[in-house]
DNA sequence: GATTCACGCTAACATTCGTTATCGAATAGA
DNA sequence: TCTATTCGATAACGAATGTTAGCGTGAATC
């Protein structure tokens, strides 16, 4: 089975000799976790990355009215906390948000790469970058859309990143999400996700039975939505 | 003039003998830029980054119903877009909240770093980490917060931030942004803004006068901002 | 088989927040 | 000097969203 982390930089830059062969080399144990699971801790000083190799993961921020933030979700073959290779410290934990499969990457050997190949340093910094640029849509999408707008918002994204990686089919997808959980995401109660969800269905937008969801409308969606693909770095670019 | 990107590194970790001369050397031309003026524009393609030699500056994305969401801040001695280094095109514009003077460096300069040393590369690429830590507060703030937990949170932080690089006074600051400035931060109306600053005043925890902030009680700002600074990474450490 | 629990859904009500309008003061420009 | 604009502040109103409660269902647990 190929590395899907491999699959996730060729789709932004073509690999130089060498290149996938270090990947391979540095991605070796790999474990289960069950639902719920907490993968990483907040504040924890870590000395290895994780990797995603199946299932959904969130990074999550607690507060103290016991209110859980959601700050990220991952899917397939993103390095869920690269960004703790230069960090040292995370400000969130890791949780599944489904049972999953994770690698563990040792900062010792990122730091090799850094210090030998300098190209795909410049990748898996753009993997952290682009983990910015979806936070920054996260902001975007809470600070001055509507509801329905977040959340189709955030339909349209998981549907572009899915696809990316090839889980979805034709115009449907699983996502693995419970309303609560997506209030969590979105930052809106449960009842009011439960709402605005009705909304997006009586406009024929989308169908949502069970964790599969179908999009009818992909240019409603995306009107409602105002979504921009461009922020995904979808495309591959000289990097 | 010390170069104020330096200093920030410094903050973080030691430099190595060389970095500091490879720093200065990508850094030459500068200029300023007036109040409103938009440094870099949306989805172009860059070959150069933009360094903040003096100022305040934010990266806004527009709706298409016009309203103008601010996804960040930054302040002397950021790397306004390093991201766009690794990214080629960026999902947000740049403007300049205050007069601003600005450098602008070389992707193919960055490009030569990224290949002769692998540590001032590593503290590069953290600094667009701190960015991505910086974005997740915001979320967590947003959806997760009150509106005054929210303003509070980003008071707390801009203190801490103008701190780091010695541009507060005692317990005070010069914060210059208008109250709908901070509506277009925050995601709120500038009226809603008004009224949680009023709140923030008669519960004496700051005083706000013309651009000047004091912060009366910061125990009690920290509080109802639930306000921990380990996102800022104000410590040095081995990287 | 019985029990528990979480989920999706709905309703009623309370709160937060946005919108619109207005005012005086300060500022910039003609 | 006059005018136009922006800002901070305030009020009134309406819309969006949170809270609490309750119901039926299905899955998991005992």
């Amino acid at each position: 089975m190929p590395n899907p982390l491999i699959q996730k930089l060729e789709a932004r830059d073509t690999l130089l000799p060498g290149e996938r062969e270090a990947l391979e080399r540095i991605v070796v144990r790999s474990r289960t976790c069950r639902f719920g699971e907490i993968m990483v801790r907040e504040d924890e000083h870590l000395n290895e990355s994780t990797l995603l190799l199946q299932g959904f993961a969130a990074r999550a921020k607690t507060l103290r009215n016991g209110k859980r933030q959601i700050v990220a979700v991952h899917v397939t073959g993103d390095f869920v906390d690269l960004h703790s290779f230069v960090l040292k410290r995370i400000d969130h934990s890791i949780v599944a948000l489904t049972p999953c499969r994770i690698a563990n990457v040792a900062h010792r050997d990122l730091e090799a790469i850094t210090e030998n190949f300098p190209h795909l340093t410049r990748l898996l910094w753009l993997s952290t970058v682009i983990d910015g640029a979806i936070h920054r849509a996260w902001l975007a999408a809470m600070g001055g859309r509507s509801a329905a707008g977040q959340l189709a918002h955030f339909i349209c994204e998981m549907f572009l990143r899915l696809k990316a990686i090839g889980h979805t089919d034709g115009n449907s997808m699983v996502l693995p999400f419970t309303q609560p959980e997506l209030g969590d995401i979105l930052g809106l109660s449960s009842v009011h996700v439960n709402r605005v969800l009705q909304g997006l269905r009586s406009d024929n937008l989308i169908r949502w039975q069970d964790q599969s969801i179908t999009i009818l409308d992909w240019d409603g969606l995306t009107r409602t939505a105002e979504f921009d693909p461009t922020y995904l770095s979808l495309q591959k670019e000289p990097r």
